[in-house]
DNA sequence: ATTAAAGTGCTAATAAATTAGCACTTCGGA
DNA sequence: TCCGAAGTGCTAATTTATTAGCACTTTAAT
């Protein structure tokens, strides 16, 4: 089961800023958050995490600065692994499709050409 | 913001499983749950999610049915627009790359030919 | 060297989530 | 029709998550 799904609440918008910024102190996530919560609250959370094992931080002057314990490649895989498989019935394929399709405009040429590429190689791997 | 963070750790459990099956009994739920609590806890929770506006039941004989109230087409983009975010700095090519690369062997040949015909069409509309 | 600003370590209070339990319904078979 | 099994509606208890606050530390500028 997805460790994510151990997390609260919060923890889970914390970890998510962590994720999304690769590394931030206190001040940093209390920033990130909606709905900001108290600076103690985000700190007490940061421990908590921490104590989990979700995160560590190492010193940076007299601050604290929180990096996720997963590195992003597997934090990726298994983001995604979540995704695919609770709302594409585990069907890669359909969750490219999705993709493809929300993003639309948002390709560049390049970008869709370099896809072409991992594709072909994909296939070729393949068979 | 994802209303998605807006949940509690069961909560999210709860809706997932029910994106994931499309609907299902406070039983169903019960059975797929990890660690599962106990019966009258998933009622409750299922209750919860339906006051807050996450779910919808129909009854069938004597029981409930419950069903997102998110389309499984709106889920899923926000789920995908999520991690995409979250993980891959907002790239949608990046998470589609990522997500060739765990499928690898598992996507079909048939799929990957789907994929670039896709792709092949997206290229034309974006010029 | 002194000091104010920004940080951290705690502990204890508050709020929210999670669970239990019991009384009442619904359903289907004897 | 009557009964037991399986369900639901509640309310209230318990456990977890979230927050506040205060004492101590670090930093950097005077």
């Amino acid at each position: 089961m997805n460790p994510e799904h151990n997390l609260s609440r919060r923890e889970r918008q914390i970890m998510d800023i962590l994720h999304a910024q690769g590394q931030a102190t206190a001040a940093a996530v209390l920033a990130a958050l909606p709905a900001p919560p108290g600076y103690s609250a985000v700190r007490a959370l940061l421990r908590i995490l921490e104590e989990k094992g979700h995160a560590r931080h190492r010193r940076e002057g007299a601050r604290y600065v929180y990096v996720p314990r997963t590195s992003p490649e597997l934090a990726r895989r298994s983001a995604l692994q979540r995704v695919v498989s609770t709302f594409f019935q585990g069907s890669v394929a359909q969750a490219m499709a999705a993709l493809l399709e929300t993003a639309d405009t948002q390709l560049s040429d390049t970008e869709l050409t370099r896809l072409q590429q991992l594709i072909k190689k994909a296939r070729k791997e393949g068979r």
